[in-house]
DNA sequence: ACGCAGATGTAAGGAAAATGTAAGCCAATG
DNA sequence: CATTGGCTTACATTTTCCTTACATCTGCGT
Protein backbone atom coordinates (compact mmCIF):
# COMPACT_ATOMS: atom_id res chain seq x y z
CA UNK A 1 0.00 0.00 0.00
CA UNK A 2 2.28 2.35 0.83
CA UNK A 3 5.00 1.29 -1.75
CA UNK A 4 2.37 2.08 -4.14
CA UNK A 5 1.55 5.64 -2.72
CA UNK A 6 4.68 6.70 -3.29
CA UNK A 7 5.52 5.35 -6.65
CA UNK A 8 2.18 6.88 -7.91
CA UNK A 9 2.85 10.26 -6.26
CA UNK A 10 6.06 10.40 -7.03
CA UNK A 11 5.04 9.59 -11.05
CA UNK A 12 2.36 12.83 -10.62
CA UNK A 13 5.39 14.96 -9.62
CA UNK A 14 5.60 15.18 -5.62
CA UNK A 15 8.45 14.67 -3.85
CA UNK A 16 7.24 11.99 -1.51
CA UNK A 17 9.18 10.30 1.51
CA UNK A 18 8.05 7.41 3.61
CA UNK A 19 7.56 6.24 6.97
CA UNK A 20 7.02 2.93 7.88
CA UNK A 21 6.50 3.52 11.62
CA UNK A 22 5.45 6.53 13.91
CA UNK A 23 9.49 6.91 14.91
CA UNK A 24 10.72 6.97 11.48
CA UNK A 25 7.63 9.48 10.65
CA UNK A 26 8.71 11.86 13.49
CA UNK A 27 12.26 11.81 12.62
CA UNK A 28 11.37 12.79 8.59
CA UNK A 29 8.97 15.16 9.89
CA UNK A 30 11.73 17.34 11.55
CA UNK A 31 14.68 16.59 9.53
CA UNK A 32 12.62 17.21 6.16
CA UNK A 33 10.56 19.79 6.90
CA UNK A 34 7.29 18.33 4.13
CA UNK A 35 4.57 20.65 3.51
CA UNK A 36 2.45 17.93 3.95
CA UNK A 37 1.65 14.68 5.38
CA UNK A 38 -0.29 11.99 5.07
CA UNK A 39 -1.28 10.36 7.73
CA UNK A 40 -2.41 6.39 8.47
CA UNK A 41 -4.24 6.49 11.37
CA UNK A 42 -4.16 2.51 11.00
CA UNK A 43 -0.43 1.91 12.35
CA UNK A 44 1.21 -0.72 13.61
CA UNK A 45 1.77 0.91 17.08
CA UNK A 46 0.94 3.95 18.20
CA UNK A 47 -2.30 5.49 17.49
CA UNK A 48 -2.15 7.80 14.51
CA UNK A 49 -4.07 10.72 16.45
CA UNK A 50 -1.39 10.20 19.17
CA UNK A 51 1.33 11.33 16.08
CA UNK A 52 -1.03 14.03 15.34
CA UNK A 53 -1.32 15.49 18.87
CA UNK A 54 2.00 15.33 19.18
CA UNK A 55 2.88 17.08 16.01
CA UNK A 56 0.43 20.04 16.85
CA UNK A 57 1.68 20.23 20.20
CA UNK A 58 4.97 20.90 18.85
CA UNK A 59 3.98 23.54 16.90
CA UNK A 60 5.19 22.55 13.80
CA UNK A 61 3.44 24.17 10.77
CA UNK A 62 2.48 21.23 8.61
CA UNK A 63 -0.42 20.73 7.19
CA UNK A 64 -1.48 17.20 7.61
CA UNK A 65 -4.22 14.78 5.41
CA UNK A 66 -5.49 11.97 7.31
CA UNK A 67 -6.18 8.91 5.70
CA UNK A 68 -7.83 5.89 7.14
CA UNK A 69 -10.77 2.92 6.81
CA UNK A 70 -12.21 3.96 10.53
CA UNK A 71 -14.40 6.35 7.96
CA UNK A 72 -17.23 6.95 10.61
CA UNK A 73 -18.48 10.27 11.44
CA UNK A 74 -17.20 10.18 14.75
CA UNK A 75 -13.61 9.53 13.56
CA UNK A 76 -13.94 12.24 11.30
CA UNK A 77 -14.18 15.08 13.48
CA UNK A 78 -12.50 13.98 16.32
CA UNK A 79 -9.88 13.50 13.09
CA UNK A 80 -10.36 16.99 12.40
CA UNK A 81 -10.38 18.59 16.29
CA UNK A 82 -7.17 16.92 16.51
CA UNK A 83 -5.47 18.99 13.87
CA UNK A 84 -5.89 17.53 10.85
CA UNK A 85 -6.78 19.63 7.62
CA UNK A 86 -8.57 17.08 5.62
CA UNK A 87 -9.77 13.70 5.92
CA UNK A 88 -9.72 10.77 3.29
CA UNK A 89 -11.28 7.27 4.09
CA UNK A 90 -10.43 4.34 2.14
CA UNK A 91 -11.05 3.31 -0.17
CA UNK A 92 -10.68 6.28 -2.30
CA UNK A 93 -9.66 7.25 -5.54
CA UNK A 94 -6.43 8.22 -6.44
CA UNK A 95 -7.37 11.37 -8.55
CA UNK A 96 -9.54 12.78 -4.76
CA UNK A 97 -6.43 11.80 -3.17
CA UNK A 98 -4.25 14.26 -5.64
CA UNK A 99 -7.57 16.99 -5.86
CA UNK A 100 -7.02 17.26 -1.86
CA UNK A 101 -3.45 17.20 -1.77
CA UNK A 102 -3.43 20.13 -4.18
CA UNK A 103 -6.17 21.88 -2.23
CA UNK A 104 -3.84 21.86 0.69
CA UNK A 105 -1.00 22.80 -0.81
CA UNK A 106 -2.31 25.97 -2.69
CA UNK A 107 -3.75 26.96 0.84
CA UNK A 108 -0.45 26.49 2.50
CA UNK A 109 1.52 28.40 -0.40
CA UNK A 110 -1.29 31.31 -0.64
CA UNK A 111 -1.01 31.70 3.71
CA UNK A 112 3.16 31.75 2.91
CA UNK A 113 3.44 34.98 2.17
CA UNK A 114 3.42 36.45 5.66
CA UNK A 115 5.56 39.17 6.82
CA UNK A 116 5.45 38.72 10.46
CA UNK A 117 6.15 35.22 12.91
CA UNK A 118 4.33 34.86 16.37
CA UNK A 119 5.52 32.83 18.95
CA UNK A 120 3.28 33.46 22.17
CA UNK A 121 3.60 37.42 22.61
CA UNK A 122 6.44 37.50 20.89
CA UNK A 123 5.95 39.45 16.97
CA UNK A 124 8.51 39.87 14.49
CA UNK A 125 8.16 41.87 11.64
CA UNK A 126 10.22 40.59 8.85
CA UNK A 127 9.59 43.74 7.05
CA UNK A 128 10.44 46.67 9.06
CA UNK A 129 12.86 44.23 11.24
CA UNK A 130 11.26 45.17 14.38
CA UNK A 131 10.05 42.81 16.95
CA UNK A 132 7.84 43.13 19.99
CA UNK A 133 6.45 41.68 22.92
CA UNK A 134 3.23 42.13 25.03
CA UNK A 135 2.54 45.15 23.02
CA UNK A 136 5.94 46.65 23.89
CA UNK A 137 8.34 47.45 21.21
CA UNK A 138 12.46 45.29 21.63
CA UNK A 139 15.21 47.41 21.16
CA UNK A 140 17.56 44.60 18.92
CA UNK A 141 20.51 45.39 17.23
CA UNK A 142 21.29 43.93 13.83
CA UNK A 143 22.85 41.00 15.10
CA UNK A 144 20.37 40.00 17.67
CA UNK A 145 17.79 40.68 15.45
CA UNK A 146 19.14 37.98 12.76
CA UNK A 147 19.63 35.96 15.28
CA UNK A 148 16.01 35.64 16.60
CA UNK A 149 14.85 35.89 13.22
CA UNK A 150 16.71 32.78 12.35
CA UNK A 151 15.29 31.15 15.40
CA UNK A 152 11.73 32.33 15.03
CA UNK A 153 11.85 30.29 11.21
CA UNK A 154 12.85 27.26 12.89
CA UNK A 155 10.97 27.74 16.08
CA UNK A 156 9.94 24.15 17.42
CA UNK A 157 12.96 23.08 16.34
CA UNK A 158 16.42 22.99 18.20
CA UNK A 159 18.95 25.03 16.45
CA UNK A 160 22.66 23.94 16.29
CA UNK A 161 25.30 26.39 16.98
CA UNK A 162 26.94 24.86 13.00
CA UNK A 163 23.70 26.50 11.82
CA UNK A 164 23.95 29.46 13.54
CA UNK A 165 27.64 29.68 12.39
CA UNK A 166 27.06 29.23 9.10
CA UNK A 167 23.18 30.81 8.69
CA UNK A 168 23.31 34.07 11.02
CA UNK A 169 27.45 34.84 11.29
CA UNK A 170 28.13 33.38 7.83
CA UNK A 171 31.33 31.63 8.76
CA UNK A 172 31.90 28.60 6.69
CA UNK A 173 34.41 26.91 9.08
CA UNK A 174 33.75 27.32 12.89
CA UNK A 175 37.19 26.31 14.30
CA UNK A 176 37.50 30.06 15.26
CA UNK A 177 36.10 30.83 18.87
CA UNK A 178 32.73 31.53 16.74
CA UNK A 179 31.20 29.37 19.87
CA UNK A 180 31.79 31.31 22.58
CA UNK A 181 30.61 34.56 20.15
CA UNK A 182 27.23 32.68 19.45
CA UNK A 183 27.14 32.67 23.83
CA UNK A 184 27.45 36.10 24.34
CA UNK A 185 25.24 37.04 21.84
CA UNK A 186 22.72 34.59 23.23
CA UNK A 187 23.15 35.64 26.70
CA UNK A 188 22.31 39.57 25.34
CA UNK A 189 19.55 38.89 23.07
CA UNK A 190 18.17 36.96 26.16
CA UNK A 191 18.58 39.66 28.11
CA UNK A 192 16.09 41.64 26.08
CA UNK A 193 13.90 39.24 24.81
CA UNK A 194 13.34 36.80 28.23
CA UNK A 195 14.68 38.54 30.83
CA UNK A 196 11.56 41.29 31.29
CA UNK A 197 8.75 38.62 30.73
CA UNK A 198 7.79 35.63 32.89
CA UNK A 199 7.98 33.08 30.16
CA UNK A 200 11.00 32.48 28.44
CA UNK A 201 10.67 31.65 25.01
CA UNK A 202 14.66 31.19 24.56
CA UNK A 203 15.46 27.81 26.03
CA UNK A 204 19.34 25.68 25.56
CA UNK A 205 18.88 22.40 24.58
CA UNK A 206 22.18 20.62 26.30
CA UNK A 207 24.71 19.65 23.76
CA UNK A 208 22.51 20.46 20.89
CA UNK A 209 21.79 24.24 20.80
CA UNK A 210 19.11 26.40 21.15
CA UNK A 211 15.21 26.52 20.86
CA UNK A 212 12.46 29.25 20.28
CA UNK A 213 9.33 28.11 21.46
CA UNK A 214 6.44 28.40 24.10
CA UNK A 215 7.41 26.42 27.19
CA UNK A 216 5.38 23.19 27.51
CA UNK A 217 3.90 21.53 30.48
CA UNK B 1 -12.75 42.99 23.85
CA UNK B 2 -14.10 45.08 21.84
CA UNK B 3 -14.00 47.82 24.32
CA UNK B 4 -10.03 47.04 25.47
CA UNK B 5 -9.30 47.34 21.52
CA UNK B 6 -10.63 51.11 21.39
CA UNK B 7 -8.81 52.02 24.22
CA UNK B 8 -5.88 50.45 23.28
CA UNK B 9 -6.31 51.95 19.55
CA UNK B 10 -7.29 55.38 20.80
CA UNK B 11 -4.31 55.33 22.70
CA UNK B 12 -2.50 54.58 19.72
CA UNK B 13 -3.42 57.35 18.09
CA UNK B 14 -6.42 56.42 15.57
CA UNK B 15 -9.72 57.54 15.54
CA UNK B 16 -11.81 54.52 16.60
CA UNK B 17 -15.94 54.11 16.54
CA UNK B 18 -17.23 50.65 17.89
CA UNK B 19 -20.08 48.90 16.62
CA UNK B 20 -21.88 46.18 18.71
CA UNK B 21 -24.14 45.10 16.05
CA UNK B 22 -24.60 44.38 12.21
CA UNK B 23 -26.90 47.19 11.80
CA UNK B 24 -24.84 49.59 13.89
CA UNK B 25 -21.92 48.68 12.16
CA UNK B 26 -24.28 49.69 8.94
CA UNK B 27 -24.95 52.87 10.06
CA UNK B 28 -21.27 54.05 10.92
CA UNK B 29 -19.77 52.69 8.01
CA UNK B 30 -22.28 54.78 5.96
CA UNK B 31 -22.29 58.18 8.55
CA UNK B 32 -19.09 58.22 8.99
CA UNK B 33 -17.36 56.89 6.06
CA UNK B 34 -14.20 55.56 8.13
CA UNK B 35 -10.83 55.03 6.12
CA UNK B 36 -11.13 51.41 7.65
CA UNK B 37 -13.21 48.51 9.21
CA UNK B 38 -11.95 45.95 11.99
CA UNK B 39 -14.47 43.24 11.48
CA UNK B 40 -14.92 40.70 13.80
CA UNK B 41 -15.87 37.32 11.81
CA UNK B 42 -18.20 35.78 15.32
CA UNK B 43 -20.66 38.72 15.21
CA UNK B 44 -23.91 37.64 17.48
CA UNK B 45 -26.60 37.16 14.83
CA UNK B 46 -25.13 38.01 10.83
CA UNK B 47 -22.38 35.94 9.83
CA UNK B 48 -20.03 38.78 9.30
CA UNK B 49 -19.11 37.46 5.96
CA UNK B 50 -22.12 38.87 4.81
CA UNK B 51 -21.85 41.69 6.28
CA UNK B 52 -18.38 42.23 4.21
CA UNK B 53 -19.83 40.97 0.73
CA UNK B 54 -22.95 43.40 1.42
CA UNK B 55 -20.19 46.48 1.95
CA UNK B 56 -18.47 45.15 -1.13
CA UNK B 57 -21.89 45.28 -3.22
CA UNK B 58 -22.58 48.66 -2.66
CA UNK B 59 -18.99 49.69 -3.62
CA UNK B 60 -18.05 51.07 -0.42
CA UNK B 61 -14.27 52.25 -0.74
CA UNK B 62 -12.79 50.73 2.60
CA UNK B 63 -10.23 48.76 3.52
CA UNK B 64 -11.66 45.45 5.60
CA UNK B 65 -9.68 43.97 8.04
CA UNK B 66 -10.81 40.48 9.17
CA UNK B 67 -10.59 39.81 12.87
CA UNK B 68 -11.50 36.68 14.24
CA UNK B 69 -10.96 33.27 16.15
CA UNK B 70 -12.16 31.26 13.03
CA UNK B 71 -7.77 30.98 11.84
CA UNK B 72 -8.17 28.21 9.90
CA UNK B 73 -6.68 28.01 6.47
CA UNK B 74 -10.36 27.62 4.97
CA UNK B 75 -11.96 30.74 6.63
CA UNK B 76 -8.41 32.56 5.48
CA UNK B 77 -9.07 32.10 1.73
CA UNK B 78 -12.91 32.53 1.97
CA UNK B 79 -12.66 35.12 3.72
CA UNK B 80 -9.94 36.98 1.54
CA UNK B 81 -11.71 36.03 -1.52
CA UNK B 82 -14.89 37.80 -0.32
CA UNK B 83 -13.29 40.77 -0.89
CA UNK B 84 -11.00 41.55 2.85
CA UNK B 85 -7.93 43.47 2.52
CA UNK B 86 -6.33 41.07 5.81
CA UNK B 87 -6.80 38.90 7.83
CA UNK B 88 -6.15 38.34 11.34
CA UNK B 89 -6.54 35.13 13.73
CA UNK B 90 -6.74 35.49 17.10
CA UNK B 91 -5.44 35.70 19.48
CA UNK B 92 -2.95 38.04 17.91
CA UNK B 93 -0.63 40.94 19.43
CA UNK B 94 -1.43 43.82 19.33
CA UNK B 95 1.90 45.63 17.66
CA UNK B 96 1.04 43.00 14.77
CA UNK B 97 -2.36 44.17 14.52
CA UNK B 98 -1.15 47.71 14.58
CA UNK B 99 1.29 47.09 12.22
CA UNK B 100 -1.52 45.75 9.54
CA UNK B 101 -3.54 48.49 9.99
CA UNK B 102 -0.73 51.26 9.38
CA UNK B 103 0.05 48.73 6.27
CA UNK B 104 -3.34 49.44 5.14
CA UNK B 105 -3.73 52.96 5.71
CA UNK B 106 -0.69 53.64 3.87
CA UNK B 107 -1.89 51.39 0.95
CA UNK B 108 -4.59 54.07 1.02
CA UNK B 109 -3.04 57.36 1.54
CA UNK B 110 -0.63 56.59 -1.24
CA UNK B 111 -3.39 56.04 -3.61
CA UNK B 112 -4.64 59.72 -3.14
CA UNK B 113 -1.48 62.24 -3.55
CA UNK B 114 -2.11 64.78 -1.54
CA UNK B 115 -0.84 68.32 -1.01
CA UNK B 116 -0.20 68.62 2.24
CA UNK B 117 1.94 66.15 4.90
CA UNK B 118 1.70 66.33 7.98
CA UNK B 119 3.87 64.70 11.14
CA UNK B 120 3.15 65.93 14.53
CA UNK B 121 3.61 70.07 14.06
CA UNK B 122 5.50 69.49 11.00
CA UNK B 123 3.57 70.41 8.11
CA UNK B 124 5.25 69.88 4.59
CA UNK B 125 3.41 71.48 1.11
CA UNK B 126 4.66 69.71 -1.26
CA UNK B 127 2.61 72.51 -4.11
CA UNK B 128 5.06 75.44 -2.91
CA UNK B 129 7.79 73.59 -1.73
CA UNK B 130 7.17 75.33 1.70
CA UNK B 131 7.50 73.25 5.49
CA UNK B 132 6.75 74.74 8.78
CA UNK B 133 7.00 73.43 12.04
CA UNK B 134 4.78 74.65 15.13
CA UNK B 135 3.36 77.26 12.39
CA UNK B 136 7.00 78.72 12.06
CA UNK B 137 8.64 78.50 8.52
CA UNK B 138 11.14 76.44 7.92
CA UNK B 139 13.93 78.10 5.12
CA UNK B 140 15.27 74.47 3.84
CA UNK B 141 17.49 74.62 0.34
CA UNK B 142 16.14 72.55 -2.22
CA UNK B 143 17.90 69.36 -1.34
CA UNK B 144 17.35 69.68 2.17
CA UNK B 145 13.51 69.59 1.34
CA UNK B 146 13.58 66.71 -1.21
CA UNK B 147 14.95 64.81 1.90
CA UNK B 148 12.75 65.77 3.87
CA UNK B 149 9.24 64.96 1.66
CA UNK B 150 11.41 61.70 1.05
CA UNK B 151 11.12 60.89 4.26
CA UNK B 152 7.23 62.81 4.80
CA UNK B 153 5.97 60.16 2.29
CA UNK B 154 7.84 57.21 4.02
CA UNK B 155 6.88 58.03 7.13
CA UNK B 156 7.05 55.15 10.36
CA UNK B 157 9.10 53.56 7.80
CA UNK B 158 12.89 53.24 7.84
CA UNK B 159 13.95 54.30 4.76
CA UNK B 160 17.92 53.03 3.89
CA UNK B 161 20.66 55.04 2.65
CA UNK B 162 20.20 52.85 -0.29
CA UNK B 163 17.05 54.29 -0.97
CA UNK B 164 18.16 57.97 -0.72
CA UNK B 165 20.54 57.23 -2.95
CA UNK B 166 18.67 56.12 -5.44
CA UNK B 167 15.27 58.08 -4.99
CA UNK B 168 16.33 61.43 -3.35
CA UNK B 169 19.88 61.36 -5.23
CA UNK B 170 19.56 59.88 -8.17
CA UNK B 171 22.50 57.44 -8.19
CA UNK B 172 22.40 54.91 -9.49
CA UNK B 173 25.36 53.36 -7.84
CA UNK B 174 26.70 53.56 -4.25
CA UNK B 175 30.27 53.01 -4.69
CA UNK B 176 30.67 56.63 -4.71
CA UNK B 177 31.24 58.55 -1.46
CA UNK B 178 27.19 58.84 -1.07
CA UNK B 179 27.04 57.31 2.07
CA UNK B 180 28.67 60.41 3.61
CA UNK B 181 26.63 63.06 1.40
CA UNK B 182 23.08 61.63 2.86
CA UNK B 183 25.12 61.96 6.52
CA UNK B 184 25.73 65.47 6.14
CA UNK B 185 22.74 66.62 3.87
CA UNK B 186 20.94 64.85 6.98
CA UNK B 187 22.61 66.60 10.11
CA UNK B 188 21.76 70.18 7.94
CA UNK B 189 18.56 69.43 7.65
CA UNK B 190 18.57 68.01 11.27
CA UNK B 191 19.90 71.85 12.25
CA UNK B 192 16.68 73.14 11.24
CA UNK B 193 14.15 70.94 11.31
CA UNK B 194 14.57 69.12 14.87
CA UNK B 195 17.53 71.23 16.73
CA UNK B 196 15.36 74.40 17.45
CA UNK B 197 12.16 71.99 18.99
CA UNK B 198 12.02 69.81 21.86
CA UNK B 199 10.48 66.58 19.86
CA UNK B 200 12.79 64.98 17.63
CA UNK B 201 11.33 63.61 14.84
CA UNK B 202 14.10 62.92 12.29
CA UNK B 203 15.52 59.72 14.35
CA UNK B 204 18.47 57.30 13.22
CA UNK B 205 17.78 53.75 12.72
CA UNK B 206 21.36 52.46 13.25
CA UNK B 207 22.59 49.36 10.56
CA UNK B 208 19.52 50.52 8.90
CA UNK B 209 18.81 54.08 7.79
CA UNK B 210 16.36 56.80 8.66
CA UNK B 211 12.74 57.21 9.98
CA UNK B 212 10.53 60.16 10.32
CA UNK B 213 8.14 60.00 13.09
CA UNK B 214 6.61 61.30 16.41
CA UNK B 215 8.64 59.91 19.43
CA UNK B 216 6.76 56.96 20.73
CA UNK B 217 7.08 55.10 24.41
C1' DA C 1 32.69 87.02 -18.44
C1' DC C 2 33.67 87.81 -13.58
C1' DG C 3 33.13 87.32 -8.88
C1' DC C 4 30.22 86.61 -5.00
C1' DA C 5 27.18 83.95 -1.93
C1' DG C 6 24.67 80.26 -0.91
C1' DA C 7 24.22 75.45 -1.75
C1' DT C 8 26.17 71.07 -2.13
C1' DG C 9 29.90 67.61 -2.15
C1' DT C 10 34.30 65.67 -0.09
C1' DA C 11 37.48 64.18 3.31
C1' DA C 12 39.21 63.22 7.76
C1' DG C 13 38.80 62.58 12.60
C1' DG C 14 36.44 61.28 16.69
C1' DA C 15 32.65 59.37 19.61
C1' DA C 16 29.51 55.92 20.58
C1' DA C 17 27.38 51.71 19.78
C1' DA C 18 27.79 47.07 18.27
C1' DT C 19 30.30 43.06 18.00
C1' DG C 20 34.08 39.93 18.98
C1' DT C 21 37.54 37.82 22.30
C1' DA C 22 39.28 35.78 26.39
C1' DA C 23 39.20 34.05 30.90
C1' DG C 24 37.04 32.26 34.89
C1' DC C 25 33.04 30.27 37.02
C1' DC C 26 29.06 27.30 37.52
C1' DA C 27 26.06 23.48 36.75
C1' DA C 28 24.97 19.16 34.64
C1' DT C 29 26.53 14.59 33.60
C1' DG C 30 28.64 10.30 34.13
C1' DC D 1 34.93 14.47 41.65
C1' DA D 2 36.46 15.26 37.21
C1' DT D 3 35.00 16.63 32.74
C1' DT D 4 32.28 18.93 29.57
C1' DG D 5 29.33 22.50 27.94
C1' DG D 6 27.28 26.72 28.87
C1' DC D 7 27.05 31.24 31.13
C1' DT D 8 28.98 35.67 32.71
C1' DT D 9 31.96 39.45 32.97
C1' DA D 10 35.33 42.60 31.46
C1' DC D 11 37.80 44.28 27.87
C1' DA D 12 39.43 44.87 22.78
C1' DT D 13 38.18 45.68 18.20
C1' DT D 14 35.27 47.04 14.58
C1' DT D 15 31.55 49.42 12.58
C1' DT D 16 28.54 53.11 12.14
C1' DC D 17 27.34 57.56 12.60
C1' DC D 18 28.16 62.40 13.48
C1' DT D 19 30.86 66.55 13.18
C1' DT D 20 33.90 69.85 11.38
C1' DA D 21 36.45 72.14 8.01
C1' DC D 22 37.21 72.84 3.53
C1' DA D 23 36.54 72.33 -1.70
C1' DT D 24 33.63 72.70 -5.54
C1' DC D 25 29.55 73.90 -7.89
C1' DT D 26 25.56 76.89 -9.30
C1' DG D 27 22.89 80.84 -10.01
C1' DC D 28 22.81 85.62 -10.23
C1' DG D 29 23.93 90.52 -10.45
C1' DT D 30 27.08 93.58 -12.33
Amino acid sequence: MSAALVSGLEAAGYEVSAANSAEEGFFLVHTLRPDLLLLDLTLPQRNGLDVLRQIRKEGIDLRVLILTSHNTVEDRVEGLRTGADDYLGKPFSFTELTARIDALLRRFLMSLPSQFVTIGDLSIDTKSRTASRNSGQLDLTAREFDLLLYLAENRGRTVSREMLAKDVWHENSRFTPINNVIDVQMARLRKKVDDPFEVKLLQTVRGLGFILREPQS
